[in-house]
This record gives C-alpha cells, structure tokens and sequence, in this order.
DNA sequence: GTCTATACAACGATAGAC
DNA sequence: GTCTATCGTTGTATAGAC
C-alpha cells in the first residue's frame, strides 16, 4: 500500500495522470489488481493519496532553503539554486496539464493548495526584506512571490522543450539578476 | 484535411496527445477514418502537423506585439499584457509535460524550435534596449529573455492550478515591476 | 478520397475463489 | 488481503468495397 503509492506518485510525474494506468501502477507496486482494489477504490483515489503525498514533499523541500537563516535575497536565491531534476519537470506543476486532473475537483485541490502555500510562503520572505530595508516600498509580495514561482515552473517547460537545463538556469540567473539589490 | 489538423490542434491544448485519439479528432473534425488514414500516416503525423501550425501561430501572434514600435520595456510589457486563454493554457508549453510527445523528436522538434525562436526574439529586443541606454550593462540578454519566457509559461501552471487568471496576472506585474525603468 | 467492417491490445473495474 | 477470471469500452490501425 506504501509501495502503490510511491509508485504512482514516480508514473504520475512521469507520465500524468490520463497516461498512467492501473495496470502500470500495479507491475510498478509488485501488487495485483485485488491487492490495489482493496486500498482504493480506484485510479483516482490512489491518484488523490500520491498527488497529496507529493504536494508535502514540495512543501518540506521549499522549507529547507526558505527558513533559513540569511537576508531575503540569500533564502530565495538558495530555493532558486537547489539541486533539481530540471529535466523531469515538476511533479506537481506538471500534473496542471493534465486534462483529467483539472477536471475533478479531488484531484486539483491538492496541486491548488501547493501553490497557493508556496506562494504565500514566498510572499512572507519579501515582506520581510521590505520591513527590514533590504528590498523598496514599491516592492509588491504577493506579485513578486507569483512571478519567482512562475519562473521556476516556466523554467522546467522551457527545460523539457529545449532538452537540456540550460533555459531552466538562464530564467533562475535572469530573475536574480533582476531582484533588487542583485549580490549578481 | 484542414479540418483534421484543426481540430487535432484543438484537441491537443485541451487534452495532450496521449489523452487525444484519432477517434475523438476524426468527430471533432465530422470525418471518418479511411479519411483520415488517407491523408495521415496516423495519428503521430497529423499531431506533429497540428504542432507545427500551432508554433507558426504562436510566433506571429508574439511578433505582432514585440515587432511594434516603443521602448523595449513597451514591447515587452504589451507582449506580456496581451489577451490570453490564460486557462486554457499555452497550446505549445503544455505539450512539453507529455510523455510521448517528448519521446518522440518528431513531435517535440517544432516545440523546441517555437521556444527557441521566442527566447532569442526577446533576447534581440533586450539587446536594443541595452544599446539605446534603457537597460543597464548588467542586464544579460538570454538570462533577461529566458525569465520573461518563464513568466508566461509558469504563470498558465499556476493559473490552472488555481482554477483562476489571478496568479497568472501577480506573476506578469511582478516582473514588469523588475524590470528596469519600469514605468510603473 | 471516403465508407464500413474488422482486428487486437489496452483500459479501468468487478466478481468470486482462496 | 490477494489471486485469477471476466467484462464492456476505447485506442489505434488495417482491409477492402465503393
């Protein structure tokens, strides 16, 4: 049942959700079709458990770089530049596409929480450079949060079209050249 | 024939070639079979057909915006401000989180090319703009294009994920804020 | 060129034995 | 709890008539 679920949470940032079957999940798992259909009550609940399981790793990975100790230009530059499987793309971000996931509301609503907290997280972190003089005024949290995740998430897009990371660290090296106060 | 690759077009934004099956392109398109084996192999020509025409579209539709007149800053803001189906996604970057799609160099070619084409587009007119004295020396060209790039394509992500234009809109203010000069 | 018929595998799930 | 059998549907393509 642990193994059902790491092994969908691997098919469904490689394949999606509408290009992962249960078949598949179960030769991955080493179960049979009753053993899967004892625990869930079909594709989409495992679905569910995998996609929730995989928004908190996220979230606990994100955490690593972002509370630590150093200004906010040095936390959001350390998230930035973690170590990433830039060509696999984000297991959640990718999951966006999926037409079959957008679709039910169960399904979405986990990938719609992840963001929304990465987004606020990251918002807290700018908000906190302002009220310490690092960043201007002018300077908008929650836009600026929204446009440092995008270009993560638009980074792995341009990665995958290009086959090779090179676009993925050209965006990440672009926008730290463009926050205020750049260490360059 | 115009019609097949149109609706394969359509079928394709909305649900990626593995949740697209000649069956639901031969309806969309009110053809049958034999037709569409006729004129097509299968369906991996027909996609790679209704991709390539998306990128040539996609390439017109930014060149209406950043061939115009104005600073480099204009151009850049009403590429970025243009209307979009934001929830709908880019037809071309969604393509890029599709197993087969990047399996298959056939398929992914013209989505490599389109994003190719786009980041060095940008890239020339932050070039101009560093000539011309509106960008600073610091600014590097392919960095600055592949961000602007990035922005887009992570912002249709976080859009869907939140099932509202909200996040796609904070992310493309966000960057226009960094720019340099930003008018704002 | 387009139609209908046919083929064969895979999908997603259920049933009933053990 | 897990296994095997079975089911109806869809996916992708080919064949051959018109």
């Amino acid at each position: 049942m642990e193994r059902l679920i790491r092994s969908t949470q691997e098919l469904l940032w490689e394949r999606g959700y509408v290009g992962t079957s249960p078949k598949a999940i179960q030769r991955a798992a080493d179960a049979g079709q009753g053993s899967m259909y004892h625990h869930f009550t079909g594709k989409a609940q495992l679905a569910r458990a995998a996609i929730e399981r995989s928004g908190a790793e996220l979230r606990e990975a994100a955490e690593d770089q972002l509370s630590g100790s150093g200004t906010a230009t040095e936390r959001i530059t350390d998230y930035l530049e973690r170590d990433r499987e830039v060509l696999r793309g984000c297991r959640i971000g990718r999951l966006t596409s999926d037409p079959d996931v957008m679709a039910d509301p169960e399904l979405r609503q986990p990938i719609d929480e992840t963001f929304t907290w990465l987004r606020a997280r990251l918002a807290e972190i700018v908000a906190e450079g302002k009220r310490n003089g690092e960043y201007p005024g002018s300077l908008d949290p929650e836009q600026t949060a929204a446009t440092i995740a995008a270009v993560l998430q638009g980074g792995y897009v341009l990665a995958r079209a290009a086959g090779s990371v090179e676009p993925f660290e050209l965006a990440v090296k672009g926008l730290i050249n463009l926050l205020p106060e750049a260490t360059k």
